[in-house]
DNA sequence: GTTTGACCTAAAGCTGACTTCAAGTTGCAC
DNA sequence: GTGCAACTTGAAGTCAGCTTTAGGTCAAAC
């Protein structure tokens, strides 16, 4: 239970000082004291940070990761259908950058003289505008 | 070369009116003609849209993919050096969601009776602090 | 006791890709 | 010739996640 301020948090954990703030706005996290007006916090908020830091790298929003933490301390709730579910878009879209990555690369290699003439990269330009489309129904 | 005027390029796009005329704004894609005050295209536009859609799934911004067309008719200028770029950062990107939808899946899976019981977990949690802070050199 | 430098606040600004708004114009059906 | 739906315009608004700005306050070093 070190106290730290918020320069140190901020050095610790990555996060710049008005990040911090704006999180502490935002309910994320919260400092417990001043030092004349310099925030103070326990070293929890590191934990809470690294969970911040997880939920935002897993595709969650700052709403949604506030709602799996506890109001205060280092505990949280993770729902386990939300857990898959998002490790389901994860793999999701994990996939179709591979394969938009592939693509890329056929277009790269390419030997046709104009890409208007692969038709590969035809049918990939009609699939792109499909995709769309669909994806609005 | 058939001439469509915006609401069809809209339905055969999937892009709204409003986006057309911003994408004109960007010059993106050339309106070439009215009827009335409407907007007439060639059909050539919705080979440009299907590169835009292409290049938006594939991460570029609209500056790039700008950047990329010739300013008309369906003749585009892809460097080869970009694309394998963009291919790797998506293959990066890729891994990178595909591991952090394992961790979820851990996560989900853990039967430690708290998340924080779970030292695989601490440690993911000190990971993604530190991910954030090298990220930052 | 004054300077200094790091913090404080509320509010506004930023980025990217659009959408929405208010007010105006048009072609076409009746 | 009148109504109306679908377009037109420029400007402003939206979203997320921050950062920046302007003006203020404070603890500690000198």
């Amino acid at each position: 239970m070190y106290r730290l301020d918020i320069a140190e948090v901020a050095d610790r954990s990555g996060y710049a000082p008005s990040t911090l703030r704006y999180y502490e706005k935002r309910g994320l996290i919260a400092s417990d004291g001043r030092h004349g007006l310099r925030r103070q916090y326990d070293d929890s908020v590191l934990t809470r940070l690294g969970l911040i830091a997880l939920g935002q790298t897993a595709g969650f929003s700052l709403d949604q990761i506030a709602q799996f933490m506890e109001p205060n301390g280092e505990s949280f709730q993770l729902d386990r259908d939300d857990l898959h579910n998002q490790a389901d878009k994860l793999h999701r879209k994990a996939k179709e950058l591979a394969a938009t990555a592939h693509l890329l690369e056929h277009i790269a290699k390419c030997t046709a003289p104009s890409h208007m003439g692969c038709p590969r990269f035809r049918k990939l330009l009609k699939d792109a505008l499909n995709a769309r489309g669909s994806s609005h129904t």
